[in-house]
DNA sequence: AAATTTTGTGTAAACGATTGCACCAATTTA
DNA sequence: TAAATTGGTGCAATCGTTTACACAAAATTT
């Protein structure tokens, strides 16, 4: 037996008043008498009354949906702000759709049209890597849509932004590998044109020239967040005549796999060389030793994102300017670079 | 500037038609000429019109959104199976929305009943582990909702559901043990109400039997699954009389536990002790020693649920009965249970 | 006490797409 | 050739809420 749901109009029916007025009670209307307010609540949470939203959205051009789209929702960062997006838009009753982009301009194309078309209030988006060309979120823009980007930065639009303060993650990290008494630090950095590698490597040749330690540009060494990388990257380092003892990574993986060479070649982490990664993926606090690795904070980071973008949407921002969040990165200390004697 | 949505009136001033005839025309109505067919996707495409999915899902009474329900978004099963999921839909043209219950049966009714004011089409649900009472899913039913359940059955409700064989998964993983030549094998399991606990305990103990191996009540430990849990588990075992040489564990997590103590008291893995854990967690394949574990074809799990679905929604299964789909699990073999002697 | 404002509610038209019914023309059947 | 069927389209109601406008009654101001 299915049950037919109750609507505004049923509610009306049963008080004796119209739709329109049983819809402003509900809404909280000024112009209603808290009389009659309590009574509709009253016949409305009686009858288990559910508001049909569709019909909601549908009248108000909008609906209480926002859009998420990130490159993949399996990866533990992106995952993690997910969630931290779930939990603050709950609260202010909307709720979240999601799509992928697989890292590739068309799906991320694809994925804006489909969360137009299902009218959602606003979107929170983190570029695809692939994305050079972005008129499509530029034209988001135009359409008046509020957008919050996260992540990926996109210096050409001035939207709303939350991302991680890579530089100081990145001096953070170099500066205790140098208080931790190495000398010698190298870098892996990822491709030069994002923006997040960028940083990194700034603040990682920010915190050498303040400590008055040489810059040796054989090692920084640019490569993918891939663990093979890390295995080729960290024996090219071996190999030179100037042999670094310390590594601050701009990727976990990248980390592990130097890790995982230094313990074959029987060179001890922390003792004789020190590592720090970057993004504190889940798996770093298991490994063996377990490495140092700087948090994004990435569910703060999806309740920030989730905030800002709401009150663009309820149109109480602060200023006309768009704002760019920078959150502290925090440098988790593990065994991979803590020793206790130089 | 704000460009404005066409609609189908738009496009039916345009050709001089009815709107009527747009939308027909636009759904493929056998009653429409193929002549105006044309014409109307024609203008609709230099127009660049979009359907207001909003006005389609209220007037039909369905939207072509289907709801998602886990426990926490952010951990690597569940996003891996809403990586499926996402990615089957998406070919049909729904969408997903998604809400997470963190294991709250009350976050469980509210999401449900968010996910029925959206009009969804469908849900899948992986249950709360708090749930003991499921009059909301019940209700779900009267309501003649389509819902897929997955991971977590629920045996009193007949819905389509897919699961992964947890019997079989923890039979390979034993068989194998004792193919490596252990013969004193322990089980860490979880909660016994939960129904994938106790397959694993029933795979355990089957393939015990099979190759007449002795079971010890001693050796199966109930456990939460934490690395702290698995920590005290092992020492537990280490500290008894008939002292084990090998585990399998329900979850990756305690075997981690185990793992670390052992390295820790220099007992060997593999060759001293063998270990095997439960779900494939990304890290497994990381420590050193790396950790055998049970795949659980997450990925698939998410495509297949979604797929079934999307078959009770358009009203074309098969069967009145409801499916229930066991994948398969895959051992993946690596250092901790592999030993070249016995 | 008249004029003005405020309060509380109703009327009716949206929002954009879908669909049962009706209608005429063209085609087929008897 | 009349009757019946089919093809192609329009009309108008509908999904459930929201909201500009209108209007009477009550409260306030002059």
């Amino acid at each position: 037996m299915i049950k037919k749901k109750y609507t505004i109009h049923d509610l009306a029916r049963e008080l004796d008043v119209t739709a329109s007025t049983v819809s402003r009670a509900l809404n909280d209307h000024p112009r209603i008498s808290e009389k009659t307010k309590k009574k509709v609540f009253e016949t409305a949470r009686k009858f288990g009354y559910e508001p049909n939203t569709l019909a909601s959205a549908l009248r108000r051009g909008k609906s209480n949906t926002i859009g998420i789209i990130v490159p993949f929702i399996d990866r533990s960062f992106f995952a993690s702000v997910i969630r931290g997006v779930e939990e603050e838009t709950k609260k202010a009753g909307f709720h979240v759709t999601i799509c992928q982009t697989h890292e590739k301009l068309e799906d991320e194309i694809q994925s804006i049209q489909t969360l137009l078309n299902a009218r959602v209030s606003g979107m929170i988006i983190s570029a695809a890597k692939e994305s050079t060309n972005f008129d499509h979120l530029k034209a988001l823009q135009d359409k008046g849509i509020s957008v919050v980007l996260f992540d990926r930065l996109i210096n050409s639009l001035d939207n709303c932004s939350v991302v991680i303060d890579d530089f100081l993650g990145a001096y953070k990290a170099v500066e205790h590998l140098i208080r931790q008494g190495y000398t010698r630090i190298a870098h892996f950095t990822g491709p030069e044109k994002i923006s997040i590698y960028k940083e990194r490597l700034r603040g990682y040749q920010s915190a050498l020239e303040d400590y008055k330690l040489p810059i040796n540009k054989k090692w920084i060494i640019e490569m993918n967040s891939q663990v093979s990388e890390g295995r080729k990257g960290i024996c090219r380092l071996l190999k030179g005549k100037q042999r670094p003892d310390a590594l601050f990574s701009s990727s976990d993986f990248s980390a592990l796999g130097a890790l995982q060479v230094l313990k074959e070649q029987n060179i001890s982490v922390p003792d004789e060389f020190g590592i720090v990664g970057f993004s504190n993926e889940p798996f770093t606090q298991y490994l063996d030793p377990s490495l140092s690795s700087v948090d994004q904070n990435s569910n703060k980071m999806g309740h920030i994102a989730a905030k800002l973008l709401m009150e663009q949407i309820n149109g109480d921002t602060m200023s006309d300017i768009a704002q760019k969040i920078y959150l502290k990165p925090e440098l988790m200390i593990r065994q991979s670079s803590k020793r206790s004697k130089t």
